[in-house]
DNA sequence: CAGTATCCTTTGTGATACTG
DNA sequence: CAGTATCACAAAGGATACTG
């Protein structure tokens, strides 16, 4: 996906395609925001007002932003229920629970390694 | 990471510390040309202008900046060779390596569900 | 409660020019 | 070649007010 190395082949068009699009993906879903809060759905089924308070400083706005934008690639699930007040909740898919994996070692590993981190930071001021 | 939930006690304030600088570096490295530096990197040493040309579309600004911060971070780690004109190799220190295995799978991720999420883009337009 | 719309500030980003 | 600095602009983000 970083490096593009086709031919001119008609073959390489369809992979071509599918490079795009990947990159695309990733783009969507690579940022703080949308991992933090697949990470939060991880534990199963949350309400908008949940996810709020779970992710960490998260405004309003980016959590809808984000939550619209992961529903639209098909990773999470928006199921309202027509109650008053209103009750929605979010629940991550097969591919949301796919990525979710990921991100899980992508947690373990800052933990795993801020040690590391932080004397290196101070290596670096040097 | 993303949920905190600690009582008053002294024992916690490490465990808190912890969580805030794991949850700084999540957002240091969370982001799209960070992740996808630290691909093109997995492959092995790269000169700036390699990654320049590797990784599609980034400037030299960001690539530049995101260098520095990996860098900081002790992820990556800058060789000059002192010559003229001057050769500059970046490679990966096991830090880096830890990451770049968590991303491998986000890449695979993305091209395990890019017709997933395609499908689910059109059901989402409607 | 959940969501949209708006305004406004901050940050990200690209282009360009310049240095060792 | 690699890097810094600057400028201009676009995008991200936060706060607030408003609606069903």
């Amino acid at each position: 996906m970083v490096t593009k190395q086709f031919s001119g082949s008609a073959e390489d068009a369809d992979l071509r395609r599918a490079d795009s699009l990947a990159r695309e993906i990733f783009s969507d879903v690579a940022n703080k925001w949308a991992l933090l809060i697949i990470e939060a759905l991880g534990e199963g089924t949350l309400r908008f007002s949940e996810l709020r308070s779970r992710v960490e400083g998260i405004s309003h706005k980016m959590l809808t932003q984000n939550l619209r934008m992961l529903e639209r690639n098909g990773l999470a699930e928006r199921t309202v229920y027509p109650t008053v007040p209103p009750r929605v909740e979010y629940t991550l898919t097969e591919a949301g629970h796919g990525l979710r994996a990921t991100v899980d070692g992508m947690c373990d590993w800052t933990y795993r390694y801020f040690r590391h981190i932080e004397t290196a930071r101070r290596r670096f001021e040097a």
